[in-house]
DNA sequence: AGTCATTGCACCATCGATTGTGCAAATAAG
DNA sequence: CTTATTTGCACAATCGATGGTGCAATGACT
């Protein structure tokens, strides 16, 4: 009711209409008041103009001087997709948790505009920075030891300060083993019968290669170079390198090792131009769980990983004085096919009827 | 290479380096130099000094002198979906295009939350919120009407401002009438047949159900009241209402309509727990496109919302001087069975190899 | 040489909140 | 009643960038 202009009430107003300074207002109203021996009743007719009035902090002003924004970023390689978004969701929680404002922004997997978006962000002084799957993690580390700017890797890892990342290898053994095992003890598969396809130069996709190549070699005997497919993560480079496959065979390998959901993208712009192939016999396993992909018609195995995991380990990790940079290994967990995961919108209350406070 | 120790350089210190005065710099590092008639040469060796000593302008002390930001708001319900992942992916496109800090929050569908996280944000002086699916737009307006601050409501509609939102009537109809087409003729659907699940008290909603009413009155003759089960949008109770269908009749409907594809997530729940049911028979329509959904072992026919459209109207509609609050109409695609689409994600190169710039 | 216009820039207040310091008034101690 | 202590608060500098205003130096022109 108070004033419904136009301006915004700040600590000036109210230091007029209390009667006392400035100075006094924002100790009332930032929580320090005890410390400046300020008086109880005085506390309160604030506190109380501060309420009728809707008076909230200007933060950039408090940023200004206190250089701390209460801003905490995290910086994404892409928003849509349902491994990245949940990490957001998971992100947003514990910040918000933590009483300060998520700020979650993606760069596209370019380094140059890695750099770019933490200067930007740092412009605005957040007091930290998740960098997630950045494909230079070190470049944009830069940035921020000049900045002297709080930060941690997540999902992909850096050489200059800590990671939380999943164990890929084991999650690429995991996964590879349930590919073959998922195969009946008559029609085994041969070496040359699992590929996998998708990912790039990058850590994560070494090490599920590594998982992926051990595995085979020992429970297939054999790990011929040819099985191994980096695409890149585009969907449509995927979609080639399964049509170029196909175009040779005729039809594509019996067993799949899809290194992640946006990959997997690439195998259903495949199927989708070949309407007659049934794709029976075939075993796709994912890195990343979607629940949609895991009730494909053919049997999908996923990998989750344990997002909630590797939010939490990261800001634990964060709190802590600076140490030597490690690795900090979260575990994934295997995903059989059909299988519907609860996730961070299960923690949301379902509700009906805005009320209005006219 | 010049300072590489904690403190980022200001105005300040470019003044006393290039010995003119700090509104000096300021003039030549934003650009309004000519304006003040700073000599080209003064401006020359300000840029260069401002490049090697990694000069970026702090923005808060930016933002609080002329209460602008240039962070530019997107609340979500949630992220971990598509539909709203892709908006945020594009919204963060059309930001950044426009040499703004895109800063996308979710606020869970609750009403008290849509207006602190709204607050939240004012308090950083952002210049443009898009509220994007809020349970209660007109509360969020509200702050941000107190606050002067530029807003639209995106998805779901508000009565106080205008508002880009798909159209959901039509979009109903379509994703019912193909459902119903997808059936043989030799085994047409009866309207008990067709059962509407997900959904809430809100405008999507009821338009959806209105269209899907309409064309089940139309094509089916008949539109029995019991077929709408508007469960809410947690997966979980929607997988209940599944249940509690299925203990009744033995089976699913053999048309559903599911209100969204968090909806359908619940649908995967149930499925998940009825392993030898195959579900033939069955023709799902989705409102809210995924593309692993789209290629599920029984028809799924989905309506892609026009993601890009409404971005693009909506940055129309913000820039323009406010007018009447109006609605705007977005058409929305229906999208057949087994369909891959591209998406934003296909806008982004795929880098690799990071170079590192010592 | 004197007047006037132009060029080139410095000065200073300002945005709103925070925080170290100082100082009256109230209370306690002697 | 005086001195010492505590209480309660005001003052003013500060964070970094912006933009209005003013003023000296230079050049143009009579």
């Amino acid at each position: 009711m108070a004033n419904s202009g136009k301006k915004k009430a700040t600590i000036y107003d109210l230091s007029v209409l209390s009667g006392s300074s400035p100075s006094t207002v924002s100790a009332v109203l930032n929580g320090t008041w005890r410390k400046r021996r300020i008086k109880e009743s005085t506390a309160e007719l604030i506190r109380s103009l501060a309420e009728t009035h809707q008076y909230t902090a200007n933060r950039q002003a408090r940023g200004l001087r206190s250089s701390r924004s209460g801003l905490v970023g995290l910086l994404l390689p892409v928003h849509d997709n349902r491994y990245f978004s949940s990490l957001a969701q998971t992100f947003e929680a514990h910040v918000r948790s933590k009483g300060q404002c998520p700020i979650v922004v993606s760069a596209s997997r370019d380094p140059e505009e890695e750099r770019k978006t933490a200067e930007t962000l740092i412009s605005y002084s957040i007091d930290e920075l998740f960098i997630c799957g950045a494909t230079d993690p070190d470049g944009v580390h830069e940035v921020c030891e000049a900045a002297g700017l709080k930060h941690i890797n997540i999902d992909l890892p850096g050489t200059k300060v800590s990671s939380v990342i999943s164990d890929n290898f084991e999650g690429g053994r995991l996964l590879t083993e349930a590919i073959i095992r998922h195969f009946p003890a008559g029609r085994p598969l041969e070496p040359n019968d699992l590929y996998l396809f998708g990912g790039r130069n990058d850590h994560a996709s070494h090490e599920r290669i590594r998982g992926f190549r051990a595995v085979k070699k020992e429970l297939l005997g054999g790990d011929p170079d040819e099985c191994i497919q980096p695409t890149g993560y585009a969907p449509n480079n995927a979609r080639k390198a399964f049509e170029a496959f196909y175009a040779r065979h005729g039809k594509l390998p019996r067993g799949l090792f899809v290194n992640s959901s946006i990959n997997f993208e690439g195998l259903l712009r495949f199927m989708a131009e070949h309407p007659h192939d049934n794709f029976t016999d075939l075993v796709v396993g994912c890195y990343d769980y979607d629940p949609f992909a895991s009730f494909l018609p053919f049997p999908v195995i996923m990998i989750r990983q344990n997002v909630e995991g590797m939010i939490a380990k990261a800001f634990e990790v964060i709190e802590q004085p600076r140490a030597a940079p490690r690795i900090h290994l979260v575990e994934p967990e295997l995903v059989p096919p059909r299988t519907a995961l609860t996730g961070p919108l299960d923690a949301l209350k379902d509700i009906d009827l805005p009320r209005r406070k006219t």
